[in-house]
DNA sequence: CTTAATGCAAAATCTTTGCATGAAC
DNA sequence: GTTCATGCAAAGATTTTGCATTAAG
């Protein structure tokens, strides 16, 4: 009794471990750093499926994706109630969805005065958060 | 007399040569597509040459850069007066630099609420421009 | 029984780097 | 004479894909 919920794809034991895994970190975490985790974990999985799984989710608008400087692709659970971007830390990696109103009007008023439809928009914000600060006097 | 002007490194030929195929180009291109302009062009020069000098470019703030949905690189030199978003046409890659206060300071605001520091953003907009819009009606 | 998921290895792609050569200062 | 730029080929890294195997519906 597997795959009648989600539409389409099978909800088997491994897709559940990947999406459980993703659940369990705190901020964004890359492909390959869920399958070293999920490995470590003793759960066995492949890299492949890792990544077919996560392409899944991402098509079923389960988790957010942003990229980091290097172009790896970071995958984070979306919160249930729709679209959020993040302000994540440079440093330690710890992320925050960010209130985003003004920016999604922005988009549209954007979207409305040009010419343009079917516009889609990205938003990535990173910083350096308290924790990370550098000691603002002594050290 | 070569790198007196841009502050550290020289302004070769190759250089120049690189900078002059970019602001040819419209819109936003990639660091091969370029080299392939180039090369055409009877310009000989070599891939690496194009991948450092854009690493150099955007170092030195002349040129802005996007990830295309594939995490390829697109680079577009810089208007003269400084930070740009674009919205770029998914089918013909058309490209405009969109007047975006109202995001720098939404970023601002959420730079002074929560506790974080040096916060960088990247904010790219996508979508179909009007010549590759879909017919409405007839076709 | 038919369809889909999985793992492994190979492939594909973009980008960077090591090293030898040549030009600039 | 040192330092920097360049090209080529090789290396690196992330992500995708082909194919045989296994499990699910």
């Amino acid at each position: 009794m597997y795959g009648t919920v989600h539409g389409g794809w099978r909800t088997t034991p491994r897709r559940a471990a990947v999406l459980d895994a993703l659940h369990a970190c705190d901020g964004f975490v890359s492909a390959q750093t869920l399958h070293t985790a999920l490995v470590t974990d003793g759960v066995g999985v492949g890299l492949s499926t890792v990544y077919r799984t996560l392409r899944l989710l991402e098509a079923a608008g389960h988790v957010d994706v942003v990229r980091d400087s290097d172009g790896e692709r970071l995958y984070r659970p979306r919160p249930d109630d729709g679209h959020r971007h993040y302000l994540v830390c440079r440093e330690c990696g710890f992320s925050l969805a960010v209130e985003s109103g003004e920016v999604e009007q922005w988009v549209a008023r954007i979207t409305r005065d040009i010419g343009f439809h079917s516009v889609d928009h990205t938003v990535e914000l990173s910083g350096v958060c308290d924790g990370c600060r550098p000691g603002p006097v002594d050290r």
